[in-house]
DNA sequence: CTACTTAGCGCCAGTGACTGACATTCAGGG
DNA sequence: CCCTGAATGTCAGTCACTGGCGCTAAGTAG
């Protein structure tokens, strides 16, 4: 390999990072990014197809994990329950990497443009995970809609994190699970709630 | 007002979804859409702020229909029985425009740039339904749990109708929201249903 | 009927994201 | 020391999108 190989792709991603939480996204040119990495501008397209791809680089490693943790899941749990498994276990990379995806997702939340891609990106992780969920004993119908309520819970709770960084992230995700059971209790329990 | 006003509006948006139908999105250019509507290229985004927003013109409305649904609904309801009585409400909307929505669903569906822009709205939706349910008697965290799992299963039934139009829009919502009561059972439903 | 206002529109120049084609450089194998 | 290939630099080009300016036609007041 010539130069630097696999340098100049973090570099990218450092200084792509860095300018848009100094410049705001709309502000920050592909050529400046390319400049503060010290590499072309042409360069910074061949490591990633566009300007908000940057941002988003572990995402097929994050799918990958979260569908071995899928098909790794205990037996016998509920598809719920075998989602929040692999959700704890994915949780504590977020975690471990805090200093670098507590402020990219704290852009993320402020950027329209990333926001779009985010979305985006958690629909194609919920149709993964609704793969994996079929892998084990469950139907279709319902592999999907597991899939896709799991994971907006699980996004629920990386936003809470963000929000209120004081609590992990594993206790707000369990927190958002136990909610999402009070939904279905028999009694409206969201009397319960706001009494106080 | 000169010659025609909002009648180039529903023009570029016929002209947009024909073509994106006939090439492809990545293969239509807005100079085009334009040609085709009878306008300047100028014109299409004095209308609409970018290539993708002319295919979601009635997001607002639905938006404020069902924060109005959820309003209107009937006290006691449960947050997410109340979510229900409002996608009912708006669903009848999507049967009627049949025609129109089901090609732009189905063109959405296997268009990325389209799903990307489909799954920001949905997020921004979501957060709406949050906002109105807060605006009943339910708690700030389980008002943003419940719209977005609600909105996720409200999606999971709409691309359950386009897949099988032989059922009603109404059929599929109301069996993704008993589903999803299913996976919440205490016994493992998904047995009962895989053994068949 | 005329003058005035104003909302849409056409036209033009410009920026910036992204792409294809070709030349260049540097690492490692022979 | 040459040679092959992966990573990069360079250049030209397309297209989405924007600001500015002038035009035209529809309403409105007199």
């Amino acid at each position: 390999m010539p130069r630097s190989g696999a340098g100049a792709r973090r570099r990218l991603q450092q200084a792509a990072l860095e300018l848009y939480r100094e410049r705001g996204f709309d502000r920050t040119t592909t050529a400046e990014i390319a400049a503060r990495a010290g590499v072309n501008e042409r360069t910074f397209f061949r490591h990633f197809p566009d300007k908000r791809e940057v941002l988003f680089d572990g995402e097929a490693d994050l799918r990958a994990a979260l569908m071995q943790e899928v098909a790794d899941a205990p037996d016998g749990l509920q598809p719920l329950d075998v989602l929040l498994h692999a959700f704890r276990k994915a949780g504590r990379v977020l975690e471990e990497n805090r200093p670098f995806s507590e402020p990219r997702l704290e852009l993320i939340a402020k950027t329209p443009a990333l926001r779009e891609r985010d979305a985006a990106k958690g629909a194609y992780l919920s149709e993964a995970l609704a793969e994996a969920l079929r892998r084990r004993d469950v139907s279709d119908q319902l592999a999907g809609l597991a899939a896709h309520t799991g994971w907006a819970t699980f996004h629920h709770a990386a936003q809470a994190w963000i929000d209120d960084p004081a609590q992990s992230l594993d206790a707000h995700l369990l927190q958002a699970f136990d909610d999402l059971r009070i939904l279905f209790a028999t009694v409206p329990a969201t009397r319960a709630r706001s009494e106080s």
